[in-house]
DNA sequence: AACCAGATGATAATTATTATCACCTAGGTG
DNA sequence: CACCTAGGTGATAATAATTATCATCTGGTT
């Protein structure tokens, strides 16, 4: 088996973890740990869905109604900035997000945008070995992969098919 | 060697050949071969900088004073539906296009967002036996791998060495 | 408790992209 | 080779995402 789907279970924990640290990781990286920095991570990390800023900013907005939406444009940046957080995909429209900072990469329903995290460890060790690449030196990579899901595969297949008289 | 730059010169005879097929593609997908899309095509073709809509408008404009920024953009998106063009990038602001539709990776500098191709013939070969992925069809892939290039390192350089006194 | 750099909220500005619509033209048809 | 028409284009407005601004507030330090 060479690619492989991501387990969704593994968030959970994964997610408690990164929350537990995250007040350290602010401090040691010269940030405030605010109210609004921890429901933005805290959204984010219970978040599977690769969100955008909107959706993160409805689900923080139910515990602080008062927050901005520019403030959560703005922490996710930062987020990523400190490497709580990185941006996904190609598909060009708004960005999306993901918590998972755990090497990973995406296959992305070109159709309805969904995006789940995918495996690729022979992938990884591939790119392990590779520090410099001609002129470049090499921070990070990531795969995605183009694809149609299930739902959307049989809408098209429908439209496709002709309508029995 | 794992991974391997793309050569640019093999860029002319690539666009020559492209270009020499467009009109019939064009037939072939139904659509107009209009002044307007042989120069966008051209204009995509001549560029190895995967520009964005501007630059080809800036380019196409020299040639045809009276076009549309719109229409750029339209035809732009016309050609990556017809498989003529492919959208490029996932480092988030405005889109990138890439004429060049032969599989194959970037570099992204993630200072300076210039880019060039990759080639990956062992990612390639792990890719090529996927059609399924779980629920999902595979279309296509891209990996893109974040980097510094060497002018933006040093520059980096500079900036983070203390001034001498 | 007092201070202040940095964070936030409210809002305006900017920027990329898409929609609209009147006019135009590529590429059939007779 | 004159028409015809579906689709293409230019001009412009509308939309939507993101970023900038700035007065106010607050986390974390003294
Ligand atoms: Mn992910
Ligand atoms: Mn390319
Ligand atoms: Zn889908
Ligand atoms: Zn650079």
């Amino acid at each position: 088996m060479e690619l492989q789907l991501v387990n969704e279970r593994r968030r959970g924990p994964y997610a408690a973890k990164r929350l537990s640290e995250f007040a350290a990781r602010c401090r040691r990286g010269g940030l405030a740990v605010t109210p609004q920095r921890l429901a933005i991570i805290k959204a984010l990390l219970g978040s599977g869905e690769h969100p955008r800023a909107d959706a993160i900013f409805a689900a923080v907005r139910i515990q602080h109604p008062h927050i901005s939406l520019a403030t959560v444009h703005r922490t996710l940046e930062t987020l990523c900035d400190i490497g709580e957080a990185r941006k996904v995909t190609t598909l060009h429209d708004s960005a999306r997000y993901d918590g998972n900072m755990i090497p990973h990469h995406h296959v992305v329903c070109v159709k309805c945008r969904r995006i789940r995290d995918i495996e690729i460890p022979r992938l990884d060790r591939i790119l392990a070995g590779q520090s410099e690449l001609g002129e470049f030196t090499v921070l990070g990579s990531s795969l995605e992969i183009q694809a149609l899901c299930e739902d959307c595969a049989a809408k098209r297949a429908n439209r496709t098919r002709k309508p029995r008289r």
